[in-house]
DNA sequence: ATTCTTATGTGATAATTGTCACATTTATAT
DNA sequence: ATATAAATGTGACAATTATCACATAAGAAT
């Protein structure tokens, strides 16, 4: 049995709707449908039409698109607080990427004439929504330079890192990925991806067991993530 | 001498700046500053502190920032109508990434309290500045992929395709980037493009002259780009 | 014009990463 | 529990791209 959460009560706001007045957000409530998502499943589907936005309420989700040889290619992890589909969906009315979740994700489908109407309305949150967006951006042109100019063995640490100190906050974790997602998060192959990590495990940066990841070296780590 | 043309007359205003009213180009006029830039000049410089957002009204640029390994990486080729620094100067005040003029530019300077206060007054304006940051941020989506999909071939393919259908808007143009330029925007080294713009001349898909291009065969060039 | 600097092309070679084939483990379904 | 499918690891080898060294051409400065 889901019972949904009325947004003056959620307490997972963005900082845009944050800003929103009492009346705005009845409205919200009454223009939004929260979804459980199991690892797996499609929160959006590139190619599809859509008239609403996704709002990542918890959970772990992959921004993820078909390249030009038909392989898939993760653009962004993202975490509790992410709006999914937004650059898309404004212009467009059909998804140019897709999103699914890793692990259980609580999604807020908010219809985009809603969206429109708060922006026109409400200028604050217009303004938190630009500020969004200018960080979301931001954060891709390093992940762009990082993924371009490093080898294998620098992006694998990347990620690895990304997942302890952003995700998991702890050097104990399990990897929310397979193999063949973390080699297309960091645009590698899965074989690539498996002899990076025996690498990292044989010379005792790791241990690893499956998908349980304990960095015993974190500054190796980071050395190789500079260094390569 | 140069004469700055008062920003209700301007030509060349983007759609956010369409929405504006009188009173606030008005404002704009006294807000803004217009410079010149030959080819090579930064326009706004990483790492530097700013208090302005630069449009380029007309021009050819590049964004570009140094990456982990010391190496100049191009994020994008920006055309007239493009905002610069307004992801890094929302948040940081601190530029994020160069911009360099690669033809000779006027850039507009535009004070951020102004442009904060624009966004706050006329919602249209805020509106159009969301949907220029989810097609600029888009545009990036595709480059990502294809950066880490293609081998040279490929991407130097979509450069030149690039260059010809959307800067040039024929066959037979000039490269306003040095080869050193063309590898950093394509993410390879410059022997690398120098052997693969080779390849290209002796199977007779482009002739070559320095930096003159004439593509023979375009066909070929798009499926290139294609598979590789 | 001459010098000096920078940009470009090219060959030889090394390093990195991908590809393919297959074994093995792990997960899922019935 | 057993069968089936999916995920993972590994070796051998191939393909791609970088690196280095150097020659040459093109531009800029005096």
């Amino acid at each position: 049995m889901i019972t949904k959460t009325e947004c003056p009560y959620c307490s997972f706001k963005s900082r845009a709707v944050e800003s929103l007045t009492d009346e705005e957000l009845r409205m919200m409530t009454e223009n939004c449908a929260e979804v459980h998502c199991k690892p797996g499943e499609h929160i959006i589907k590139e190619g599809t039409l859509s008239s609403h936005i996704a709002y990542l309420k918890c959970g772990l989700a992959k921004i993820h698109m078909t390249g030009p040889g038909g392989q898939d290619q993760i653009l962004k992890i993202l975490s509790q607080g992410s709006y999914i589909g937004i650059q898309t969906i404004l212009t467009d009315k059909i998804h140019r990427y897709s999103a699914s979740a890793l692990k259980e994700c609580i999604v807020c489908y908010i219809d985009i004439n809603l969206f429109k109407e708060l922006i026109k309305k409400n200028s604050q949150f217009a303004f938190e929504m630009i500020i969004y967006l200018c960080m979301d951006e931001l954060s891709y042109f390093e992940r762009f330079v990082n993924l371009s100019q490093k080898n294998v063995n620098g992006r694998l640490a990347d990620a690895l890192l990304y997942f302890s100190q952003t995700i998991s906050k702890s050097e104990n974790f399990t990897l929310p990925l397979s193999r063949n997602d973390l080699a297309a998060l960091i645009g590698a192959r899965r074989e690539s991806v498996a002899r990076a990590i025996k690498e990292f495990s044989d010379t005792g940066i790791l241990s690893i067991n499956g998908k349980q990841v304990e960095i015993n070296n974190n500054e190796m780590l980071k050395t190789i993530s500079e260094k390569g």
